[in-house]
RNA sequence: GGCGAUGUAGCUCAGAUGGUCAGAGCAUACGGCUCAUAUCCGUAGGGUCACUGGUUCAACUCCAGUCAUCGCCA
């Protein structure tokens, strides 16, 4: 019982600053939460709901570089936009702040030296790659040359995008810096560990109780499990980087802590900042629980890191209770992508003119809370129109319409007949469920709760048929409508925290000004109450914005006019001269002469394979030397994980063109960063562009083995 | 490649310790009502519970393997 009056702090994950977040991201952080945090709020207890944008880092720091601003200006412009989308879908935090603060700084160096001091801070130095002429250390993104392994110039020193093969920058031949294009050097550099390692055992035990007492979602326990499987080990805290918090340490000016180590510190900071009283939240586990929303990826920093930098400075800071963790929100059959624009991003809601409760009972309904899950405009419309309008709009309406026209919109309390004290029962049990509901922060559970009580109301009102009752029993009908009032009212309180608006407009038709959770299954107490004028609550969404929509937010057109793919055939194969991965080949293409292309087929196929096979040619690409051989296009694959297939072209003739339906022809030429960006993938054994299937004059492309996969 | 999660009606999802657990909503078809935003109520069809083996008197539920999707790591 004691948890119930405990003061609850709730967090959603802080959004990085420069990510203009979309539906995914905020049904999994901030609507959540909100959802919550309205819901604690009105059951009475003492809440405090805190976000803020997560500001320092290497990306911040790029993005400013490309921007041409300060890291400074860039975080300005950004927070701006963060608050004025979180406004506008009615966030209720109590706190929305940001990291890059003094109080960060103190905070931060605060726990940081508690961790020192207890001899958990590791130092190590190693060999990194260093740009001379801009004087900075390179993240590995920010180095490219030439794949040791495949041959391929642009890889990136994470990781060959041609290849696949995950690479360390000091391996790239020919290295540049990303930036300025000079040659880096490797240089020496400290940095500082955090040893998690030495953490393992108190962590774990803690993880194990809390995710218990906090009944963690699923996703969170088994993640947070296989960490401790695998071992934790020392992690690094610190990088060779301006924008960020300083190390309070000799020999560390030039670096500043990593983004991980801090940003969940931000939490704590963006407190303090906003209240002088944060300890009593932050340092009070005795009378604090503390909930925690995000997205699966941000599940370890919230149940290993942040607890290990915590537990280990030995003091008595507000831990984890409940972790709620969704799954991904994914976008038409496709990923949300700001580069391409596909998708609804926070901005674009207000575009669309649809109410913005309707969006939050939506995707509160509809969280990915066990699988990924997919936002189609069919279904947010068929949703809205036929599980909320239909259902609940359509119960409040009808019931106040009547109660208005027939009895003046007075509500009577008589006594009830058996009929109608039996319902009142079925729905009090099924309000408590809504609570428990609630309580658990299983929030689709409590709508679709509110949404089946809806469904018992509707009900009611045809069996009853109180148009027929008044004719014979007008008392009976009278007390039909005004049983059908109050469950209207108590569905209105229960709404609050999904549609706040929505519930006020409900309870300021009722004419009700002050109401709490507990009037939730009150079937009486309004003898003679007035009712005002009803209207109706929400439209139905028209379903031929569908379509519309869906083309607003498809990103570019598909591009694949801009690609020309042609039948080849392949009339000579040799071995490339300077690198073992790589054929050098002859392609028929139907032109006067036939094309020089250099392919990294070797590992997947013999030459003689392939030797006058019929192949599929991004024959648009920009020519360019691959280890000096020249090549004037890519053989298209299908990859999928460690297989790849070669795109058939057997049923065609050399030179022939592939269409897809509705696409406008553009074959100047292209890049292949270019050629990355369009959309073209093998679905169920069949080449598509988009939506769209790729054929030659109505025949289709089809592969054989790999029935999915990427083309490249 | 390693680890983990997921795979249940056309769609979105529920399914406590293995035994009334084969379910709901939407969609479809038919019937009924008319207070209501062409709304509501009822009925019906529809599923080898991914696949293959195993344990058991009994498996959607446990075990092993395969495949698919997703994520994390290397």
């Amino acid at each position: 019982m004691g948890l119930l009056f405990m003061k609850k702090l709730i967090t959603s994950a802080l959004p990085y600053v420069n990510n203009v977040p979309h539906l995914g991201n905020i049904i999994g952080c901030v609507l959540s939460a909100d959802a919550y945090a309205r819901y604690c709020r009105l059951r009475g207890y003492e809440t405090l709901y805190v976000c803020g944008t997560d500001e320092y880092g290497t990306a911040t720091e790029t993005k400013a570089r490309e921007e041409g601003l300060t890291p400074r200006e860039i975080c300005d412009k950004y927070h701006a936009i963060h608050k004025e989308i979180y406004a506008n879908f009615n966030i209720s935090f109590d706190i929305f702040g940001r990291t890059s603060t003094d109080k960060q700084t103190e905070i931060a160096q605060g726990i940081f030296k508690d961790l020192e001091a207890a001899g958990l801070i590791l130092e190590e130095t190693t060999s990194r790659v260093f740009c001379e002429k801009d004087n900075i250390f390179l993240a590995d993104r920010y180095v490219e040359g030439i794949c040791p392994s495949c041959g391929e110039d642009g890889a990136r020193g994470d990781q060959c995008d041609s290849c696949g093969k995950l690479l360390e920058p000091e391996n790239l031949k020919n290295p540049r810096c990303k930036i300025c294009g000079s040659t880096p050097v490797l240089k020496e550099t400290s940095h500082l560990y955090l040893r998690l390692d030495a953490l393992q055992d108190k962590l774990k035990s803690w993880s194990v109780e809390a995710s218990k007492k906090g009944n963690w979602t699923n996703n969170a326990i088994q993640n947070t499990l296989s960490w401790f499987e695998k071992g934790l080990q020392p992690r690094p805290i610190t990088r060779d980087l301006k924008w960020g918090i300083p190390v309070p340490r000799p020999g560390y000016e030039n670096k500043v802590f990593y983004v991980w180590f801090d940003a969940p510190i931000g939490y704590i900071s963006i407190t303090a900042k906003a209240r002088d009283d944060w300890k009593e939240w932050w340092q009070n586990p005795q009378d604090v629980t503390l909930y925690q929303f995000m997205a699966k990826d941000n599940i370890p920093f919230h149940t290993v890191i942040f607890p290990a930098s915590l537990i280990g400075t030995g003091k008595n800071w507000t831990l984890l209770h409940h972790i709620n963790a969704i799954e991904y929100l994914n976008y038409e059959n496709t990923k949300f992508s700001k580069s391409r624009n596909i998708g609804v991003f926070g901005n674009d809601v207000k575009e669309t003119g649809i109410h913005i409760d309707l969006w939050r009972f939506y995707l509160l309904a509809n969280r990915p809370e066990r699988n990924d899950s997919q936002f189609t405009w069919d279904d947010f419309i068929e949703k809205v129109n036929s599980e909320f309008t239909d259902n609940i709009g359509n119960m409040v309406n009808r019931t106040l319409v009547y109660l208005k026209k027939n009895f003046e919109g007075v509500i009577k309390d008589v006594d009830l007949p058996e009929s109608h004290r039996s319902f009142i029962e079925e729905c009090k049990k099924e309000f408590e469920q809504v609570t428990e509901a609630y309580e658990a922060v299983r929030l689709r559970d409590a709508v679709r709760t509110i949404l089946a009580i809806g469904n018992r109301g509707n009900k009611f009102f045809q069996d009853m048929q109180p148009w027929e009752q008044i004719k014979t029993e007008p008392e009976k009908a009278h007390a039909t409508v005004s049983v059908l009032t109050y469950l209207v009212k108590s569905v209105a309180i229960a709404l609050c925290p999904i549609m706040p608006e929505t519930a006020n407009g409900i309870l300021e038709i009722i004419n009700i000004k002050e109401y709490s959770w507990n009037d939730i299954g009150q079937f009486s107490g309004m003898d003679g109450h007035t009712v005002n004028q009803p209207s109706i609550v929400h439209k139905k969404l028209d379903p031929k914005l569908a379509e519309k929509f869906r083309k607003q937010f498809s990103g570019k057109q598909s591009d694949f006019g801009r690609v020309h793919l042609r039948i080849g055939k392949i009339e000579e194969v040799k071995k490339h001269p300077n690198a073992d991965q790589l054929y050098w080949l002859s392609v028929d293409l139907g032109e006067e002469t036939p094309r020089s292309i250099v392919a990294g087929l070797v590992k997947s196929y013999a030459p003689e394979e392939i030797l006058g096979r019929k192949v599929i040619v991004l024959s648009n690409l920009k020519p360019t030397k691959i280890r000096d051989i020249k090549s004037e296009g890519m053989i298209l694959v299908c990859k999928h994980r460690n297989k790849m297939e070669l795109l058939d072209g057997t049923p065609f003739e050399p030179g022939d063109t592939i269409s897809a339906e509705g696409e406008k022809v553009d074959h100047s030429e292209i890049s292949i960063e270019e050629f990355n960006e369009i959309d073209i993938l093998v679905k169920e054994g069949l080449l598509m562009s988009g939506e769209q299937k790729c054929h030659v004059g109505g025949v289709p492309v089809v592969t054989h083995e790999l029935k999915t996969g990427k083309v490249c």
